[in-house]
DNA sequence: AGCGTACCCTTACACCGTAAGCCTGTCAAG
DNA sequence: CTTGACAGGCTTACGGTGTAAGGGTACGCT
């Protein structure tokens, strides 16, 4: 007596019929409370009441998810607006991206392993371009201003999220680091574990951040 | 009859007695010719003659051979010199940093996923903040211009070997991709594209470099 | 001579991604 | 109503992964 895989009509489905869409979002539930790691497709599966291989009827590829996940977190980050002038938007475009990146700690390694950008992305990237463009950028500045704002954002979150401490937590670890490389071997890491322990904020993602901006501004065309 | 497990006496013993240095060498040149995901432990002993539960009698765990790689890496780049002018002198280390990731292109990764920085990583992070500090910035300036600064390197690097073109290919695959993203749906992007088909370098990490540069020397307390 | 021990091997387990093929409920065409 | 195609799930299997547990052996020391 097999159980009845559908209701014969309008009760209940038992459960919901899978999709791209289904996957994909249990894959980024996973991975947010997991890591990248915690993603495999029979544990996927099993979060979706399936077996592993059912994926593959909606989904080429474990990379394909990847893919697909990756590209929900770049959904999550505002586009900069033509409307505003070029500095506040860009910046404010960075800071979402910062932010949404530290929402899921997982996507910064993900997203730079990824050959295609997903649609998200490119209405980004578009975006970014465009409102580069507007400001009076010629087109080769304008590429290497994008990889330099990009390249800080990116580096800055990874950078951050790899760092052994969290806002939180940071006077405690930082004591603890400072005792490990202790005074004589290194005293000058020994003086910035002084100022953490302080309670000082360490990481100020818009001070790289300004410093790009402001460089930029500054060779930027007059008019 | 076992085969003879090590010549009895002076003859030259068939195999070098393995240990933690040798482990990580043979790591290290298979991750440079496979990527990360190609160093494995059965294949890192089959590379050293040996059999993979072998290897942890030198060694923790995988993760303590990622760690070890890692900052073999980080030993390849020329920690600044404090003789030097501070800003000649980060601006060498980092470019030089910037080389030995694209040497090895799977280190950036590693490291960035890596929590515990390694003595060469150590060396580093010390001198470039012993140079910063000499140049007269605060303690908070540093660790802020410090993030930036590596930010820049990690960033810029990953972003460089994500792209799916090299610097020789660049143009013929611009084009394919300008085809892909064509005019209507990304226009700018195009624009994009078609600067990069006309051979223009479109990746240039002292770009970037120098902005941060630029910001921090005026930042700098005068004297 | 005998012992300790450093080193390597064998076996085994739980997990991974996915190729190949089967089974069955649904639905449209005849 | 019958029939056939087919979509969407399941089963099984293969070759890979990291590593826990324990077995054996050859060497250096006393």
């Amino acid at each position: 007596m097999p159980k009845p895989p559908t209701a014969s009509r309008g009760k209940a489905a038992p459960r919901a019929p899978l999709s791209r869409a289904r996957i994909l979002d249990a894959a980024l539930a996973l991975a947010d409370e997991g890591g990248v790691e915690a993603v495999s497709m029979r544990r996927l599966g099993q979060v979706l009441g399936v077996e592993a291989m059912s994926l593959y009827k909606h989904v080429a590829d474990k990379e394909a998810i990847l893919d697909g996940i990756a590209d929900l977190v770049m959904a999550e980050v505002e586009v900069p607006s033509p409307d505003l002038d070029w500095r506040t938007s860009v910046r404010r475009s960075a800071i979402s991206a910062h932010e949404a990146l530290r929402r899921h700690p997982w996507a910064g390694i993900v997203l730079e392993s990824r050959l295609n950008p997903g649609p998200a992305r490119l209405r980004y990237l578009e975006a970014v371009v465009g409102v580069l463009r507007g400001a009076g950028f010629d087109t080769a500045t304008v590429a290497r201003a994008f990889m330099a704002l990009d390249s800080h954002t990116y580096g800055f979150t990874m950078q951050e999220l790899a760092l052994p401490f969290d806002a939180a937590t940071t006077p405690r670890i930082a004591a603890e680091m400072a005792a490990r490389v202790f005074a004589d071997d290194y005293p000058n890491l020994a003086a910035m574990a002084e100022l953490a322990m302080s309670g000082a904020p360490m990481l100020d993602f818009e001070f790289g951040l300004d410093l790009l901006l402001d460089g930029l501004e500054r060779l930027r065309p007059a008019g």
